[in-house]
Order: C-alpha cells, then structure tokens, then sequence
DNA sequence: GCAAAAGTGTTTCGTATACACCCATGC
DNA sequence: GCATGGGTGTATACGAAACACTTTTGC
C-alpha cells in the first residue's frame, strides 16, 4: 500500500507578561528563509527522529529563542494539508508561558530577528502560514485556561504584588476587577504566601507574595477547583 | 536536508449513552490485522492525501462503523516515536458523540468486530497501541467540557425527559443530582423546548423535551457562560 | 495637600443546596 | 396501597459584587 507521509513541526506561542504597562506579549520571530521570508511566525522547527512533540517544541524553543519555559503543553494539531505551499506539514502547536524579563529573546538559526510583541498588534499583523489562526486557538485556550488553572504565576516574577497578579488578570480577560473583592478571593484560595519583605514602589509599600506550589498540589489532591 | 517524514493517523473515541440502565459507552472494534491482532481499539485509520485530520476521521468513522456523529472534535496528538511498533505512526485522536441507538455498529475491513463497551469496563481492558491513554484524555476531556458546553445533548435522542439528561450527568459525571435543583437549573437555562407530547413510561407521564439550538445560539452570541 | 495604591470592612443580592411535600401512573 | 418518578415550593447559607472608608507612601 502507498501511504502518504507528513513532515511533522512543533510549533509554539510563547506568552509573556511586561507589567509596566501591563501588555501581554507573544513572541515572533522574522523568518530568515523562504516560504514567507521575512515574514512574521512563532517560532518551530521539525520534530527529529526519536524526539516527540512536546520535546522538539522545547528544543526548538531554545534554539531559536533561547527560552526555558516555565509552562508548556500542546495546544491542537493543524493539518490543512495546503497550509504549507511545499507540502503537506503537520504543526503539532503548543502553548508555552514565560516571565518575560527573564528572557530577552535572541534570534537563533533561521530567524533574523525575535520580539516581544503586544498580542493585540500581532493579532493585526499578517503572519506566516496558517499562524493567525494558531493565535486565536492559542489566545482563547489561555483566557480559558487561567479561569480554572493557576498558570497565571508562570507569567509573573516570582515575587509579586496583588496588584501584579490582578493586573495580569485583567490584561488576560480584557475587563477590570475589583480590587478589593479580587485581593479577598485570591488570598481565600490559600495558594499565596508571604515573602518576608515589601514591594517598594511610587506608593505604599505592599506585600510581596509568591506562589504556594505545595499548598497547591494539596489543594488538588483534595479533589480541588480553582476559579479566579 | 534529511527530513522525518511520519505516518497520520486519526483515531476517534466515539462516546453513547444508554439510558437503560444508564451507561456511558465506549465504540471498540477488535482489530483484524497485525499489530495487536485480536486486541480492542478505537476505529481510526490514515488520513489520505488531501485530507484533513477532521475528515479522515469522519471518513474512517463511517467506513469502520457505519457512524456519521452529531459531534466530532480533536482530542489531541499522541507523537511518542515507539506508539506504533511499525515505526513513527502520529495519532491524532478525535473524540465524537453519538446517540447510542441510531448505529448499531457494524464491522469494516479492518475491525472483525465492532461493539459499545461501558467505559467503565473499557478503562479495565487492555487496548490496542496506546489507545488506554487516549481513552483517559477523551474522558478528562468529556467530563470537562460537559460542564461548561452543552455537548450532552447530542448523546440523547432527540426527545428525552428531564430524567433522561440527569440521568447522563450523572452518570458522566460520576456523581448523585438533585432532581429538584436540577430541574430548576436547566429549564433556567432556556435551552430546552417542550414538546407537545409526554413520555409514557411506568410512571408519570413526563413532559418530553428538545435543545433548542436557536436559543442557545442567542445566548453564545449574548456572551453566556453555560454551567450544569 | 494630593494622587495612587494598600488594605479592611459592610451591605446587598443572587443562587446553590437541602429538603419537604403533593401529584400521577403502573402494578 | 405502594413504589417510582414528575413536579412545585421554601428556608438557609454562602459567596459574588458593589462600594465606603482608612492608611501609607512619593511627589
């Protein structure tokens, strides 16, 4: 039997947060190579012999970006077999959060350059292949996910401000919350813990907390449900 | 450049329920050929030249089984290189909702036989590749998204009592319902029309039901949360 | 003093939950 | 009559939302 094969990409949409203004970003890159040259694209590459997908997406990552993720996981597989004009190219497509000042991006092998961009701009832009679409599956599975999921920390330094944290929700959802209700319900959940030292900014000094990842898995073990 | 090439394949968890006793049921097929010759698996087959994952997995549904789903999405993608002891073999798992009682399956070429298994007794049977993991991924994702979309409803005949759909929570969910609340809570919801005609069971006769997709489509547009 | 954020407290309201209770049917 | 499900009603409690108010800092 002659059965057609697919070349297989993993491909990945790196969030990141800059609180100053609070923006989220993704990362792009300008391709270097044709098809699309010059054109804007997340950042990819083959999946190689031996490797699965979730692990060429941290490779690739890395490479090109010279990210670590804190967070990673697949996002949904496009396989439009005319998405790629040289053949068919499956893009096994994930989701991968970061705090965007550990990582200023450096463009690697077969990008000329890597930005941070505003997720609204990119949302505007004309990027390569089918990655506009990859956007809106990605943007949609991050507003949906951090409702119910604490990734929210994995975009954030590891100390932080109830202020961080709401503004970083905000930006996410695209409304404002109150401050108050929001700084009982976050404090309610019992995820947060005091960092012995304060945040000193133009105002008040206010409480630096970071994320409870033990108090967490307990939570969860207890058959759990995180809401924001 | 050397490029890996890898096989596609869309495997698809088909779920039905049974009202009686209830039952949420697994589509199986015992597979006719090598490898795993004789074992359990989901249908599912290669996606063709031209095709997308969505389609071939439509196609290889109705070819395998006879079924044509009211509901079909991607699952997600199994990429581990050793899934298929035939070399690199990508699955791209779907999962779809039928109603029980309009397919009685019947067995393709591949499948010497096909048949609803509870996924209870699923979950207990050893499957085909790494198709156990893909039924844990289907049912996280069944019970997930049951809560906050209203997919059951395309597990029910078209007409069904209230019994009927608490009856399917239940039973996907796991868990005991109020009838009471939950009588309340659903026709709060406006998503249900009756039908000018009663069920005629043992008991009672009970007021019969349909979705109503015209208003749900209203409320999506309304910006609307749907819950349980 | 003023602006901006930190932090506490209160009131209101909707709704989830837990039941009590009556109705209608087949056996 | 009795079991089973259909269907209505109510009391309670908890949490979300709205918002008033005080505190603390930099400028």
């Amino acid at each position: 039997v002659n059965i057609e094969r697919s070349v297989l990409a993993a491909d990945i949409v790196v969030f990141g947060f800059r609180p100053e203004p609070p923006t989220l970003e993704v990362l792009l890159i300008k391709r270097r190579y044709d098809p699309f040259q010059g054109a804007w694209a997340f950042p990819g590459g083959h999946i190689e012999p031996g490797e699965d997908a979730e692990a060429a997406a941290r490779r690739e990552l890395y490479e090109e970006a010279g990210i670590q993720p804190g967070y990673l996981e697949q996002l949904y597989t496009f396989t439009d077999p005319k998405r790629d004009p040289r053949g068919r190219v499956t893009s096994i497509a994930h989701v991968a959060l970061v705090r965007t000042d550990q990582f200023s991006p450096t463009a690697g092998d077969d990008a000329s350059e890597a930005h941070w961009v505003d997720v609204r701009t990119a949302m505007d832009e004309v990027l390569a292949f089918d990655h506009h679409l990859i956007l809106e599956v990605a943007l949609t599975r991050l507003r949906g996910k951090v409702r119910y999921t604490p990734i929210g920390f994995d975009l954030l330094p590891k100390q932080f401000t109830l202020l961080d944290l709401r503004r970083l929700y905000e930006t996410i959802l695209g409304k404002a919350l109150d401050a108050s209700n929001f700084r009982k319900k976050v404090l309610a959940l019992g995820l947060l813990a005091e960092v012995n030292q304060m945040h000193m900014g133009a105002h008040r000094p206010a409480t630096l907390y970071r994320f409870d990842k033990r108090a967490y898995d307990r939570a969860v073990k207890g058959g759990f449900n995180f809401e924001v």
